[in-house]
RNA sequence: CGCGGGGUGGAGCAGCCUGGUAGCUCGUUGGGCUCAUAACCCAAAGGUCGUCAGUUCAAAUCUGGCCCCCGCAACCA
């Protein structure tokens, strides 16, 4: 990822809120949420956006079959997301949602500029329509001319509207994206948007609908409303620019989204003369235990509170992050979950800060000073492997490599036996003290990615995260407690 | 011929770009240890690297064909 200065911004997608957040969702916040960890933890001033998307048409249409008016079914929504993140210990800075007088503005505005370009025309199109879904389909998408959805057969129709020149700058894109190598990561979904962009010639975007009382009214046109992607796209500027963080340094998004990112989205921008964002992230895809995507016809899915009520919040996190590839899919298999929280969390990590503290508070006792202690660890190639790891978007390998790490202190401890030390108090202080600052350098670490574990580990050594350092310090130390406590469940099915 | 990813010991993956004793985690088996959450350490068993052919002194690694799985295909993270 890249960063300008000590400013680092990202953000999530922002989420439509027409039902409960399903585990999609919860992954997207937990690995944006580390990458924003991680840079506060570099020293950097962070923004972390997240939100709602809330302008839909389709929303009205699930109000109405909820039977409730569509403000109080967004309202409700908005709820459920924003207590998912509060569980999740997401660290957003804003939490936009698109129905926000902020919003409509900067919306107003930026459509305002382009009109002004005379990038917005207005022209009558045509395409087989869904009624029930309120939507168009292309001829890819409704094979036999029938709704993919409701299975019936879609109507040609013909309306009039508001079209963005998205055309006239299919050069520039591609050009943008070939010059820029870290505009759209990882390098596979680059490689799929550039094929796509050259291989078919573009169509203009039609961005208005016929005002049904929902949606932000096009300017000086209040017949018509703002198409929800043009609108959505929007919501990072809209929060980001009053603070002095646009442009964001990285948009996290899901693979589905990744046309609107990579090439509406700037192409807006570019058209708008406002800066570009640096960077569109793709993130993995979470796979249901059968290696398919999860979704409702399946009934294959997973609910995201489920699992959180089952095992603590940071082995979700930790499994999520380490188990599914930041560049590709991952199947959730809740059985490998407990093993990692098990044997990874459990046995490797939270048995080191155990064994270690309780060994050194009973031989020596609190205060543990660094004087005099000839230091066993350079933490140096540790902390620039798992920089390089971030700067690429994979995060599996950043824990993965902390992982070594902490089996690094775990050897460490093992040849030095220290608890077979027995005549020897400046070499069995040495080896404590060195074991405590390798759990000190390794938690802090960890706060990016498991931030309650972190914090937790750090303060059984009277430490409290922040930024990072290695220079070795003194600690207070204090029992700590059981992290991961071993799950007897052989869960029923 | 729509685009893209993948098929490596029981499971999940790395290695492939820059050919040359096939590596990691978990699991299994047998020992050992005890500071620690019945945690930890050592060792062993287990793979014709999807398939067929080609290039090469040498192929998991390069080239071509075939089979199988998966994602995307313009508003479902």
């Amino acid at each position: 990822m890249n960063k300008t200065n000590n400013r680092f911004s990202i953000t999530t997608a922002i989420d439509y809120p027409n039902g409960a957040p399903h585990l999609g969702h919860a992954y997207e916040k937990i690995v944006t949420d580390s990458y924003a960890r991680w840079y506060r933890l570099m020293g950097n001033e962070v923004f972390f956006l997240t939100g709602t998307d809330e302008n839909g048409q389709k929303l009205v249409k699930s109000a109405e079959m909820a039977g409730v008016d569509t403000k109080r079914y967004v309202d409700d929504n908005v709820v459920k997301f924003k207590e998912l993140c509060a569980r999740l210990n997401i660290s957003y800075d804003d939490f936009i949602r698109t129905t926000e007088p902020r919003h409509i503005e900067a919306t107003q505005e930026v459509w305002k500029k382009l009109e002004a370009k005379g990038d917005i025309y207005f022209d009558r199109y045509q395409g087989q329509y869904c009624l029930n879904c309120e939507a168009y389909y292309t001829e890819l998408q409704a094979v036999d001319k029938k709704c993919p959805e409701h299975h019936t057969p879609l109507e040609i129709v013909e309306e009039e509207g508001y079209f963005l020149k998205t055309s006239q700058y299919q050069s520039w894109i591609i050009n943008h994206i070939k010059s820029n190598p870290t505009f759209v990561m990882p390098d596979l979904s680059r490689n799929e948007i550039l094929k796509r962009l050259e291989s078919e010639p573009m169509k203009d975007l039609s961005i208005t609908r016929p005002n049904k009382g929902w949606g932000i009214p096009v300017p000086g046109k209040p017949e018509y409303v703002i198409y929800t992607w043009f609108d959505a796209l929007i919501n990072y500027y809209t929060a980001s620019q009053p603070r002095g963080f646009w442009p964001n340094n990285t948009h996290v998004i899901g693979r589905d989204i990744l046309w609107f990112h990579a090439v509406i989205w700037p192409i807006m921008l570019h058209a708008a003369s406002i800066p570009l964002h640096k960077q569109v992230y793709v993130h993995g895809m979470v796979l249901a235990s059968d290696g398919k995507k999860m979704s409702k016809s399946l009934n294959n899915g997973v609910d995201p509170v489920d699992v959180i009520n089952q095992v603590p919040v940071d082995s979700f996190r930790y499994y999520i992050l380490r188990a599914i590839p930041s560049n590709g899919n991952g199947a959730f298999v809740m059985e490998d979950l407990l093993k990692r929280h098990q044997s990874e969390l459990g046995n490797d990590y939270g048995n080191l800060l155990m064994r270690v503290v309780k060994l050194a508070r009973k031989r020596i006792g609190d205060p543990q000073s660094p004087e005099g202690v000839k230091i066993a660890f350079n933490f140096t190639s540790f902390i620039s492997d798992v920089k390089e790891s971030m700067f690429k978007c994979e995060h599996h390998r950043a824990l993965d490599r902390l992982w070594q790490e902490v089996n690094a202190v775990n050897g460490y401890i093992n040849d030095q036996a220290p608890w077979a030390i027995k005549d020897d108090e400046t070499k069995f202080k040495t080896v404590i003290y060195n074991g405590l600052y390798g759990i000190d350098v390794v938690s802090q670490v960890l706060t990016a990615f498991l931030p309650e574990t972190g914090a937790k580990a750090l303060a059984s050594l009277g430490m409290k995260p922040g930024v990072l350092t290695t220079i070795p310090r003194a600690y207070n130390l204090v029992d700590p407690p059981v992290l991961f406590p071993r799950m007897e469940s052989a869960k029923p099915e």
